[in-house]
DNA sequence: TCCCAAAGGTCCATAATGTGGATCAAGATT
DNA sequence: AATCTTGATCCACATTATGGACCTTTGGGA
């Protein structure tokens, strides 16, 4: 191992643990399908023993499970009820549910919640409409780089300049690599267009014919804490049709600001170390 | 370090894994307060520098957070978001919700949702009753030794006698030292009890006076998937009130169980290795 | 205001731990 | 039957974690 970074302030350490955690997380992107042992060891960037070694772990402890027969790995019943427990103090699905529940009944479209992960957007829930023809390009757990797909939009736009171009300078190697026609210029300007509308709009850009309206959900203090967002094919989605579901969105958006705000005054001002190097995006040479 | 465990079958290591991911666990047991280094040296049976450098590597991830103020650490963000994904296969308190809420309603009491952690029962979730005088004997994150309160009474009795055998030996010190009235042959004859009667009773057992009504949920192959409770003082759980108590809790725990049988089958049997020495039980001797 | 106790946090020499190239095993595919 | 792909593991090597001793901050108490 050549570089051994900085230690911006001593009792740095514990890297198989950094490393089980990235595991754990990106075993976490693959939903309901889970991962096999190949994948995760693609793209986590670490070798095989290495990733069973630690997988194995997360196993001992629950987080994880193997489906005997596949080999696949899935998130296990103890990352459930941390989980459960966590939602105490970071509730967002709970508080809205109710909302994904009335917007894909209203609408018969399929709804959506997602949130900011590091420099990706996360779909933390997906509402089935009953309309008969429905995307299925968006899935919970899935993870799209911010910017990409309308909550994914809704969310970058309402974070502060600077940040949203760290964000695209951080994502700009995978945009090139898995999204060709979406360049941090293009997104630059998707994001100036939903500030100006007030709503995000992906006109079909990850899928053709797969349109859909994405608003932020913000917290008291103006910063985003995920977003909503409604999906449907583009003859669903004309300018018309798009002012009725952006009216009905942000009804259930302001619904779900007013509940945010009595779930965090739980404690003050939070600290969380930076993570120097998250698995995901493969890294070369290391391990 | 004297012994090393016999290395069940080779690639055994990750140690620190399991450490941080105990640690992990510990302190989700202290709920929405929270807990302190020194809890967490004295609970886990870590030294301070190794429990602080994983504590480090567990807020990296975004597992845990730390209030900056008064230096506590809670569950955080990432956690929620795992735990949120993972209920996807499950979500027995998404299941149980309207059960909890119909309940506290009707009774106007406090009810709760309990699970089997290992060898104790955890609150993942507490719907406040209207009542005046309503116990705080239970939270959410709180443990108890499997059989010690109504709905761990439940889930206990809900298992194989050989299981529970395994429990109450295990359980041995930790009851000893906390509950010297409940010691393992109370429990048995508790047990036995439950079962007659089809439900948990605890006449107030933990806490004079904070009386409370137990009631497993099973999943489709018969092994307990967790408990509903209610709680209220000795003079609302008179005889008569507990039989009304019961029938209510009884058609709520069947709905339950219709739903989980939905929810279950996504895979078929999972692996899960065995932790060999879990934190929590403090060890002795070993750093 | 000073002192002290208690808790949070960290240093660094020691030694235990994780690492990963090579290898085996078991299905799938031709 | 031979070959390929993927899961899983072995074990010599050296990087990594460990924890006693130590420093720092906070909050009483007199």
């Amino acid at each position: 191992m050549e570089q051994r970074v900085a230690s911006t302030s001593g009792l740095s350490g514990a890297q198989s643990v950094d490393r089980a955690l990235s595991l754990l997380s990106l075993v976490s992107y693959f939903g309901d399908q889970g991962s096999t042992l190949s994948e995760l060891v693609e793209q986590g960037g670490l070798n095989k023993p290495t990733t069973r070694r630690l997988l194995l772990a997360l196993m001992r402890s629950g987080m994880l499970e193997q489906d005997e027969m596949t080999r696949r790995y899935f998130l296990g019943e103890e990352a459930y009820i941390l989980g459960t427990l966590a939602s105490r103090r970071y509730g967002l699905l709970q508080i809205s549910r109710d909302s994904l529940t009335t917007l894909s009944a209203k609408t018969e479209d399929t709804s959506f919640l997602s949130i900011q992960r590091e420099t990706s957007s996360v779909c933390l829930h997906r509402e089935e409409g009953t309309y008969q023809i429905r995307t299925h390009a968006l899935q919970a757990g899935y993870r799209h780089p911010l910017g990409v797909g309308a909550g994914s939009l809704a969310i970058l736009s309402a974070l502060p300049d600077e940040e949203i171009e760290a964000i695209l300078e951080a994502n700009d190697p995978v945009l090139q690599a898995e999204y060709p026609n979406l360049g941090p210029a293009q997104i630059r300007d998707d994001v100036a267009t939903t500030r100006e509308a007030g709503f995000a709009l992906n006109p079909g850009r990850i899928l053709a014919n797969s349109w859909a309206i994405g608003l932020a959900i913000h917290h008291p203090d103006g910063r985003p804490a995920g977003a909503l967002s409604i999906a449907a094919i583009d003859s669903r989605m004309q300018p018309a049709r798009q002012i009725e579901l952006v009216a009905l969105m942000q009804v259930e958006a302001r619904k779900i600001e007013a509940r945010l705000a009595h779930l965090q005054p739980l404690n003050g001002r939070i600290k969380r170390p930076v993570n120097p190097a998250r698995l995901g995006t493969k890294v070369e040479g290391a391990n």
